[in-house]
DNA sequence: TTGACATGTTATCAGTCGATTACTACAGTT
DNA sequence: AACTGTAGTAATCGACTGATAACATGTCAA
């Protein structure tokens, strides 16, 4: 009979908090798109209370647009590590580190719904701005043609599509599912199998 | 001082009135994503009372469902009407056809958003079909090879993700919304900035 | 130790939305 | 002309959600 077990998150400094909130807050959105998750959800999946993630990040639209500063953070880090190399590999190593992005729950799926969403005076804003830092990126740094950064970006599209179509659930049984699995990922369709959820889970 | 005047709809029947309804809520769907939008604004749009867009479709998911599946109907439809003539001009025969689309409102940014919800049960079972039909199309009836497949897919993906961003507004004032719209539509930059909402537009 | 700031919660509200119910009016058939 | 099914609306409700207010507890410098 303690009397004492405060339902309370464990004390963390707040700057660390927010960073759980955003990793959490990412894969929320991702799974169920900025409409659709309530702060609530991203709250419980960060374990602190509703009201708390309001109060840190002033409001749900906010927190989203720094969901997408963050992810497209990410991104390009995650690009800018795999441009050493051969000038020839460039292109793979940084399609694989796009992939490998997969691992990062909600981070695709977060692009994808935020380019959905260039309607909106305030999120529209940060999702250009974010698409603009990835072109600027695969021209300037990554030293790809137009025609390059073109292709290179609509494959990842396609990927996001994949991604939030669950289509890897149908690999093997659909033939439009697994002949565009194969064909968007040559060498690694089992490892991006493991890595995504099926249509019915909840991710 | 007259007494009629009822604010009721013009009669209509019922078969036509749905179609009516349906278009509408293309357009409303494309602009605000589903969840974002409410079976009030589709009523608004179609000049009907939103109990009654309710009755006809039974649910908001089910009329949702029914605009995905019109949508992918049409999109069928466009690429099929472009088959005939030369088997080199094909590919960008079908890629004008689904450039052209963009002045159906709302078509293009429906696929785009039923893309993202293939963790619902229902509306994704119904992307996925949607997308498998495209597929077995461009492979069977198009003959085209997976690659090619492959490639006009996610080309079409970028295209959605330009208009959902609102990247025309930005053409000549920004290099890389410049450089990419010059990229996907070399010879139809001007025309598709006509057919496109500027950012702040409602669409 | 104490006070002051930072970290976090519970309680609650006002607005919104999808859906239901009950009603009205038009149109075609006999 | 009366009957009947179809097309449509107004009123309303319960559930949900983002945000606010008020309060509680831990931490750390002086």
């Amino acid at each position: 009979m303690t009397v004492e077990s405060v339902p309370t998150a464990p004390r963390m400094k707040a700057a660390d908090r927010r960073e759980l909130i955003l990793e959490a807050a990412t894969a929320v959105f991702g799974a169920k798109t900025y409409v659709g998750t309530t702060t609530d959800e991203v709250a419980r999946a960060a374990g602190v209370s509703q009201p708390y993630v309001v109060r840190l990040f002033g409001t749900k639209e906010k927190l989203f647009i720094e969901v997408i500063e963050r992810t497209y953070d990410r991104m390009i880090g995650v690009f800018r590590a795999a441009l050493p190399g051969t000038p020839e590999g460039r292109g793979d190593r940084m399609g694989t580190a796009y992939t490998e992005l997969l691992v990062e729950r909600g981070m695709l799926p977060v692009v994808a719904n935020s380019t959905a969403l260039g309607g909106e005076p305030q999120i529209g804003r940060v999702a250009r701005a974010g698409f603009s830092r990835i072109w600027r990126f695969l021209r300037e740094e990554a030293e790809f043609s137009p025609e390059q950064a073109r292709e290179f970006i609509a494959t990842g599209m396609l990927i996001n599509t994949i991604v939030g179509l669950r289509l890897t659930g149908d690999y093997g049984d659909e033939v439009s599912a697994t002949e565009v699995l194969d064909a968007c990922f040559p060498d690694a369709v089992q490892q991006v199998r493991t890595l995504l959820p099926a249509a019915d889970e909840p991710w």
